[in-house]
DNA sequence: GATTAGGGTTTG
């Protein structure tokens, strides 16, 4: 267990071992010796839990010398940690900032970003697999203290009672200024036992609101009073109150989101909560709002939320503001202009043509506008019950001859909470923002590497990269680019979800892509059993000769060379063409493949000359080698057939022998994403050859244009 | 240890 708890420093069965040394964080560096260092620290700054793969995070830190006297400079020392595997989720979860922190077990590597944050120019590296953190936390000793609380299930509940519950929340609000002193939320939740229960919550602070971004996620309150309202049991929150939200989404952790720093949350909390986002999953839940939509998706009339990044905003009048968004996708329709004074607008004023047609104008009215106050352009936002307006205007036509009628469109925010209207503020951290972001910075990659629109033609130039620049010859794109323009395009998740074998075209970004090294590609492939075999390393083919020379019925007391020639080839004149040989090593067969163009390795057996195991390349010419299916050939030594003019290639020769010739292919994995999903793509075979072209062509953000079935 | 609100048939 690489993550330990200490109780005021110490724990029953933890003990820091006793052989760590601790390093002042300003003494660490490369040439430190770092097996048995123990760095010790405050951390100042704590990261969001990344998700790389399921039960995989990543989570940055930045740990400072508590106690270190101020040296030369006053900077008191500060470094990055990287915390890598289920280290991190339990760092996550146990750490808050605030707390100190021992580690050891970790590397160092450059910090890229030393001369941004001014911090130590190394970063801590600490893996599950050797590094230990130990954690003197404040909150720690309450949490082992705390008494255990116990849940109500919503079906149990009784009038005039204090009661902590878990719900899924299937209305919101967002809080709104009550005519008293407090912030009021209004939400319903439901559970297992299928009673919708609504809930009241008066605060002071917004903080101390439950931060619900959308219906289905989970709720879990304390210190709640059952009351009857209109003979219905309502929940209104009493002294003590406290709540903790969690996503309703099962994504491989269970992230608290609450601004309170002395959360009671331990493996029990843990269980409820997946255990309802079980449930959540498996009931297709009475989730009673409108629903996200990408703008992309909006239709006119249409109520919805949506999730998007503030690019500007400006006060349009004394009860409405104009907010510019969007959120990676273009709005089939053409938004409606709407004037402001420039000296008013926060952010910038004007876009370009490009990124202009991504954006979004929405008016926000009354409360809406007075809460964008204090929104921030950069900042990334749901807005809950918006209504896509339909505009009609008339506009003069080019020549100025006759107006005529254009149809805009533009978002409202109508004042007031009912539909739970409102907009929040997600977090960098919220996988909606993740997903948001991965969005924008695909379109932004388009938009500003390509000065203007990439549109479909340029993108075929960027496919149709010359193959000949890589060493492709004889590929016919022209065929390429007709099939293609008359495929449907689609998104990754409407492949995902679409009917098996269609083809389609999809445009995604490259995430990863294995193997690493384009040689590790090349495999062996039998086009009459279809079995993929991987190319046998020198050494192995080397072992084979030898053994092939050893085993050899003419292996007198040393090793004998020699060379077989073709009769037909002979009478043909051409007896160099092809050389049979005998007791070489691989490295032998390889100098002589440079002076001649067919070179076929043999050992002699009882019954004459045969073909060498065919795990070897049956066929060494130049620098080539080819090898034949070991299940598919019935290998013999034969004469060639008369060819007359035709070459002799390694087609001809392997049928001459019965070889069965195994082609190479290409076999790659690839991981894509667009806005809306993930996929893993196999190329492999002739597809390869113009797809590699476009992945190895492009730096970096690769943009990948495939056709692909959908098997 | 009071008060607030108690979803909703949706202006611009």
């Amino acid at each position: 267990m690489p993550f330990h708890a200490l109780v005021d420093g110490a724990s029953p069965g933890v003990q820091v071992p006793p052989h760590l040394t601790r390093i002042p964080i300003n003494l660490i560096s490369t040439s430190s010796d770092l097996a048995n260092a123990l760095v010790k620290g405050k951390v100042v700054r704590k990261g969001p839990l990344v998700s790389v793969a399921p039960n995989d995070f990543i989570l940055k830190a930045v740990v400072q010398e508590e106690d270190s006297q101020p040296h030369i400079s006053t900077q008191i020392p500060a470094i990055n940690i990287v915390v890598f595997g289920e280290l991190a989720r339990d760092f996550s979860q146990c750490v808050s900032p605030g707390d100190v922190v021992m580690a050891s077990g970790f590397t160092v590597s450059k910090s890229p970003t030393a001369s941004k944050d001014k911090l130590h120019h190394l970063n801590l590296l600490l893996s599950e697999e050797d590094a230990n953190i130990y954690v003197s936390s404040l909150k720690i000793p309450k949490l082992t203290k705390a008494p255990r609380y116990t849940y109500t299930p919503l079906g149990d509940l009784k009038a005039g009672s204090v009661v902590n519950v878990y719900g899924v929340v299937v209305f919101f609000k967002q809080p709104f200024k009550s005519h008293g002193t407090d912030f009021c939320s209004s939400l319903k939740i439901t559970d297992k036992s299928n009673h919708n229960i609504g809930c009241t919550i008066f605060c002071e602070k917004l903080e101390e609101h439950p931060k619900i971004f959308q219906n289905g996620d989970i709720v879990r309150m304390h210190r709640v009073k059952v009351q009857l309202f209109n003979n219905t049991i309502t929940l209104v929150n009493t002294f003590g109150f406290s709540v903790v939200t969690f996503d309703g989404k099962p994504s491989g952790s269970v992230e608290p989101r609450t601004s309170s720093r002395t959360i009671h949350f331990d493996e029990e909390d843990r269980r409820r909560v997946e255990e309802l986002q079980t449930w959540i999953s498996s009931q297709n839940i009475l989730l009673s709002s409108t629903s996200s939509v990408s703008l992309s998706a909006v239709q006119p009339k249409a109520y919805f939320d949506l999730t998007c990044q503030l690019l500007a905003k400006a006060p349009v009048d004394s009860t409405c503001s104009l907010l510019r968004v969007w959120d990676g996708t273009r709005c089939p329709n053409t938004f409606l202009k709407v004037d402001v004074d420039p000296n008013d607008v926060e952010g910038p004023t004007t876009f370009s043509r490009e990124k202009e047609s991504f954006i979004a104008s929405v008016l926000v009215y009354d409360n809406h506008s007075e809460f964008a106050k204090q929104l921030k352009p950069g900042a990334f936002l749901r807005i809950y019950n918006l209504r896509a307006i339909p505009v009609t205007s008339k506009e003069c036509s080019v020549t100025g001859s006759h107006s005529e009628e254009v149809e805009h469109i533009v978002f409202h925010l109508h004042g007031g909470t009912s539909y739970g209207r409102g907009i929040r503020v997600l977090p960098e951290n919220s996988p909606d923002v993740q997903m948001l972001k991965r969005a924008i910075a695909f379109l932004t990659d388009d938009v500003g590497n390509c000065a203007s629109e990439l549109n479909d033609s340029e993108l075929l130039e960027v496919w149709s990269t010359p193959p000949e620049s890589l060493g492709m010859a004889n590929i016919c794109r022209s065929s390429f680019l007709i099939c293609r323009l008359q495929l449907q395009r689609v998104t990754l998740s409407e492949l995902k979800q679409s009917r098996p074998g269609q083809v389609y075209r999809v445009r995604a970004q490259l995430r990863s892509y294995e193997p690493s090294k384009l040689h590790q590609a090349l495999k062996l492939f039998c086009s009459k059993c279809s079995s993929i075999q991987e190319i046998p390393d020198d050494e192995w083919v080397a072992s084979i000769f030898s053994e092939a020379c050893k085993n050899s019925e003419d292996w007198a007391p040393q090793r004998t060379l020699r060379v077989h020639l073709s009769t037909q080839l002979k009478t043909e004149g051409k007896a160099n063409e092809l050389l049979f040989i005998t007791g070489t090593t691989l490295e032998e067969t390889c100098r002589l493949a440079t002076g001649y163009n067919n070179i076929v390795p043999l050992t002699s057996s009882k019954s004459g000359l045969v073909l060498m195991d065919l795990s070897a390349p049956f066929l060494f010419r130049g620098p080539r080698r080819f090898y034949g299916c070991k299940q598919c050939s019935e290998a013999t030594v034969r004469e060639l057939p008369s060819r007359g003019d035709k070459l002799l290639d390694e087609k001809i020769i392997a049928e001459a022998l019965g070889v069965q010739l195994l082609q190479f292919v290409l076999l790659m994995k690839l991981q894509l994403q667009d806005a809306t999903d993930t996929l893993d793509v196999f190329l492999w075979k002739h597809a390869v050859s113009l797809k590699c072209s476009t992945l190895f062509t492009q730096k970096s953000h690769w943009v990948v244009f495939l056709e692909m079935l959908r098997l």
